[in-house]
DNA sequence: CCGCATCCCCAAAGATACTG
DNA sequence: CAGTATCTTTGGGGATGCGG
């Protein structure tokens, strides 16, 4: 444990893998991902994990030729890890009080932990109005709306939110397969009501 | 996952938790068993984590009347997220160096981390020669010495560390079912060579 | 713009001493 | 034993600069 520490337990690092848990990503965009992060921080974590063996830098190959951070194949065996810690924190935390706090990435991070590791197969969409789509292709998240989904969600960022931590599809529109929407969000680990 | 790092993502936080997992502790024990952590900062840790609902403050029923500290249910719920950055972690710890670094609690917190999720039945004991002695009751590990144990394992600290972490009873004294001992250890993850 | 390095400032962490 | 008080040091946040 301690020494797991020593490799990922520095503030933002954990953050950092979680991110490129989603794929490589170039230094700026981390940056927004991560907001309150500071640059230096960035970099020296980068730095940091690159050193460890978790993260690496590569080229893109021409003429892209922009570069980006990925995680190594010891850095992507933190998945469970990862999966485990987020679904002990979900079981505290409770529906966003305000429409802040919706920074770029935040859909795909929420449909990643909490959708993902109970979906059935299937094409489900998320529409975040004026906001972000993402989507949940037979238990992977994607970046941005998928081909011929089987059931498509839409609705204000806080009540998608509301929906995936309480379970009920009240405040959006569900078009397609609801029967799907429903045993996806039934899989789902009910958030308990750990007394703060 | 950024909420789940405000609960236990402060630095030192897991390694409290990390100790009360294995029962509840007094506050001098604890800070023995966490060498360098200071006695402000295991206070600060314990009153944060209780204001997080992961530990409560206990009185162990008179005359003992002593304060302790243990973990809530949802703290205890911790312990598969623990259990995988704790194997995580381990694919990339080599052998120790040296004598040191065997601090109190040592040799439990090897056998639950390492031994413990890998178990058959049976009883195994672990005898740190001019140190500590820990046992392993079908999966659980146990501070000090177990009756009519079926193997028992005998060796300086540093031997009995490495037959741990390289798999092989090499420089170690087996009394006993050696079969069963040698299934254990087949039994646990060996330490890839993951370079740093 | 991207990818950092530098600088300043402050809050938090560490070490040590001390106390009910 | 179970912390608090005090002091020092480190590391993070924020702004800025600067070459590619």
């Amino acid at each position: 444990m301690a020494h797991a520490l020593d490799l990922v337990g520095d503030r933002w690092a954990l953050l950092v893998v979680r991110e490129l848990m989603r794929g490589p990503k170039r230094y700026t965009d981390l940056g927004e991902r991560l907001p309150g992060i500071g640059t230096n921080i960035l970099a020296t974590r980068l730095r940091d994990l690159e050193g460890h063996g978790v993260v690496r830098r590569s080229i893109l190959a021409p003429p892209a030729a922009s570069k980006v951070y990925e995680l190594t194949e010891y850095g992507r065996e933190l998945r469970p890890a990862m999966r485990a810690l987020a679904e002990w924190g979900a079981r505290s935390l409770g529906p966003p009080t305000d429409e802040s706090g919706f920074f770029p990435g935040w859909l795909g991070n929420l449909i990643d932990s909490m959708l993902a590791p109970h979906a059935p197969a299937g094409r489900l969409e998320l529409r975040a109005l004026g906001d972000e789509t993402a989507s949940l292709v037979d238990g992977e998240a994607v970046d941005g709306p998928v081909e011929r989904p089987d059931v498509v969600v839409e609705g204000k960022p806080v009540d998608v939110y509301s929906m995936v931590v309480t379970g009920r599809p009240d405040q959006v529109h569900v078009h397609g397969d609801k029967g799907l929407l429903a045993e996806l969000l039934r899989a789902v680990q009910p958030t308990a009501a750990v007394q703060s």
